[in-house]
RNA sequence: GCGGCUGUAGCUCAGCUGGUAGUAGCGCCAGAUUGUGGUUCUGGAUGUCGCGGGUUCAAACCCCGCCAGCCGCCCCA
């Protein structure tokens, strides 16, 4: 038997039902936010990711599906904000007016080992504001996912914020977390001894219990911040509270893509086990450049991992059928062809049962769920009516075609 | 990439210290006379016991390898 290979799944009915709920209710949060949609092709180069991504990171240096195209190394997209901002400067979208409000829905890919909500190809609903650095656009960012997951349905997450730097105060900020960490290492855990040579800032990270008061006397990254990205830091948290948004500072927060500076946040669940994360973001002014563009755009964007979204949300009602039309001989059937076609062009979901055994098909609508059964035999057919039941009450009647659809009504 | 656990009918699972699987539950199919579901009753189908080797007279049960899933690490969405 072929299997779908390990780590992708195929999505099944009725569950395929909640992830184009989710999709709808962002949407919908996008257009009231005025972004708009951008459909980034799943095949890139190679190059795009190295550059904007960077080669340290374990995505590019190790996770990517990639492969040689008659001389050009392409691979599957890993994340989309890469892609995004490629669009953005091949198009010459700095060139309208305004801050460009960009969103997408899609496959990424990643070969990890799968676990948990972690999957090789994924899903991510995501967003870019490009040309702005201003802290407002943080928070509108911020506001809107946190909009996008509580209107999904998704209760009790907590938006952990925090400022990573930039080029200037970064580096600083780092030196001094080594030369903090060299007396205390050896009492660490052994990952966080070896963090403490390759990646210092995930030390941070670190969830051995044992290790959190060592961790808790390091330096925090916010008493380092140069004299632009703390204003920014402030005024990102002031925005915040006038519009009553709920967040958290975790210092310790640190994001695994090269790209981010200043504002990074992250929104964590608790049912989601060890990938408690639903969405992550940050802010990345350098990353135009860094792919080549000549004019300076900043930029800042999340991407919710609709996996994890979908798999915490609230499956909610699924999708009903409004008509079943039962049917008994051809010339019902003919007869019911029409009718079904007409019921549908006026938005009920109508199946029309090829069994000409009455049983046989009220069996099936009772299977079907179906909320109305209209029955249609040699009776109806001479009177010119049909006989609908209600499926939940069990209430039947004779009606007339022009009250079918009114008595039907509509349910979603 | 590393570690642990798991893998029996469509689904959930049982199967004692090895003797070639279960009346299990749910689901599915067919019946309980003529154009009516949901409850009930009766009957039925389905598995190369994840795959491939090995040990044994004999393996679903033991050993090895592979694959997949889950959990954790790493990392992230």
């Amino acid at each position: 038997m072929i299997r779908a290979v390990k780590g992708t799944r195929d999505l099944l009915p009725p569950d395929t039902a909640v992830w184009n709920r989710v999709e709808k209710t962002a949407r919908e949060v996008f257009r009231a936010y005025n972004y708009h949609e951008i459909r980034t092709p799943i095949l890139e180069e190679e190059q795009l990711f190295v550059r904007g991504v960077g080669t340290e990171t374990d995505i590019v240096s190790k996770e990517m599906y990639a492969f040689d195209d008659h001389g050009t190394r392409l691979v599957l997209r890993p994340e989309n904000t890469a892609s995004v901002i490629r669009a953005y400067i091949e198009h010459r979208l700095d060139q309208k007016p305004g801050i460009q409000k960009l969103y997408y829905i899609g496959p990424m890919f990643r070969r990890e080992r799968p676990q948990k909500g972690r999957y090789r190809q994924f899903f991510q609903i995501g967003a870019e504001a490009i040309g702005s650095d201003s802290p407002f656009t943080d928070a509108e960012v911020i506001e809107l996912v946190a909009e996008i997951l509580s209107r999904a349905g998704l209760s009790g997450f907590h938006m952990l914020i925090n400022s990573v730097g930039c080029k200037e105060c970064r580096p600083v900020f780092v030196a001094k977390l080594k030369e903090a960490l060299q007396p205390v290492a050896p009492q660490l855990c052994t990952d966080c001894q070896r963090r403490t040579e390759t990646n210092p800032l995930r030390v941070l990270d670190c969830k051995v219990p044992e290790d959190q008061p060592l961790i808790d006397a390091l330096p925090s990254i916010l008493d380092s911040l140069c004299g632009i990205c703390a204003p920014h830091f402030a005024a990102v948290q002031t925005y915040l509270q006038d519009r009553g948004i709920p967040y958290e500072i975790k210092p310790r927060l640190v994001r695994g893509l090269d790209y981010y500076m200043r504002t990074t946040f992250e929104a964590v669940h608790g049912n989601l086990g060890a990938q408690n994360s639903v969405l992550g973001g940050g802010r990345y002014d350098g990353l135009a450049e860094s792919l080549g563009s000549k004019v300076h755009s900043p930029g800042i964007g999340f991407s919710i991992g609709e996996d994890r979204l979908v798999m915490t949300v609230d499956a909610g009602e699924p999708e009903v059928l409004d008509l079943f039309v039962a049917t008994m001989g051809n010339a019902a059937l003919r007869h019911a062809g029409s009718l079904a076609k007409e019921l549908r062009r006026d938005g009920l979901s109508v199946e029309v049962s090829t069994d000409a055994k009455l049983k046989r098909a009220m069996e099936l609508a009772n299977k079907l769920g179906t909320r109305y059964v209209a029955i249609l035999g040699e009776d109806e057919i001479a009177a010119g009516e049909y006989s609908l039941k209600n499926m939940l009450t069990g209430e039947q009647e004779r009606v007339k075609r022009e009250d079918l659809l009114q008595r039907i009504g509509k349910k979603n």
